[in-house]
DNA sequence: TTCGTTGCAAAGGATTTGCATATTC
DNA sequence: GAATATGCAAATCCTTTGCAACGAA
């Protein structure tokens, strides 16, 4: 799918979202969530916030704050912690369940971020759900290393 | 091995990386590392400070920074993010290698954790290593789950 | 018009930093 | 005695909150 269709679709899927939730539709909502799929990176609050003002669309940072909360909530980006106490996101749809690989400096800052997929992961997630008898809604798995990429 | 033999083994472990890297060995380091090899459970720095309080052994929040990130450099203890903004620890030596299941209440806080360990894992990292060419130094694998236990 | 959302600034929680004091070497 | 570690408080970073003004329904 070429990216004006992903967004076209991600944008119908957060209507929809506001919709059943009662929730208004701001242009601040919908220009974020565009910002973000036209994205293609791993960013943080601080980045998200100074590309949309660079980009001349500035929002306050408690509106970032507020609506990449309902982008979780919605399912249409996924939140990660690496080893700092920043929180980085990333868009979630059209974009294959994946993990990461994190390329960390001396300084332990996060220098590159490599994804890949490995399906033993699920069936991991299987066997626990099966062993502790519960429902496991989601995972995090980050390998780290310090070589140069 | 006992839980004395424990203390007793991983204090040596300090103090010989105290001597190697020329740092001094006070009493609140060793006090600290003592508690948390003497408490078997997850916590985070204010359960810690609390605990030496309650316990006597009142030692400033600083210190308490400062100690926990010694510890992470000699090895003796993992630091980890829970999807939260606090940073959780756990001691490291004579404790397999392990992962979590996250059990998580309704607004998100960690109710209760449970260890487990597969090869799977080891396997997937040797994949990794071998395909981009790396070392990875470690990983952080988090199942999360909202079932209660 | 109503009520949720934005923006700003202040508050909050976790962590770090600066500096005087205490302690190890 | 020299120099590092501790303790306290202030500072900083990230995130949340309160409230007036705005804008979607």
């Amino acid at each position: 799918m070429a990216k004006p269709e992903i967004i076209k679709s991600v944008t119908e899927i957060l209507h929809k979202y506001m919709e059943q939730n009662k929730l208004r539709k701001t242009q601040e909502r919908f220009q974020i969530l565009k910002f973000i799929y036209d994205w293609d990176r791993h960013f943080d609050v601080d980045d998200l916030y100074n590309h949309l003002k660079e980009s001349g669309f500035a929002v306050s940072k408690a509106t970032v704050y507020n609506t990449l909360e309902l982008l979780l909530e919605a399912g249409l980006i996924r939140k990660h912690h690496f080893r700092n106490n920043t929180s980085y996101y990333e868009k979630s749809y059209f974009n294959h369940s994946h993990d990461h690989v994190i390329f960390l400096d001396e300084e332990g800052n996060v220098k590159e971020i490599v994804e890949f997929c490995d399906p033993r992961i699920d069936s991991i997630k299987a066997d626990l759900e099966k062993i502790l008898d519960i429902n496991i809604t989601g995972h995090d798995l980050y390998f780290y290393t310090k070589s140069k990429k």
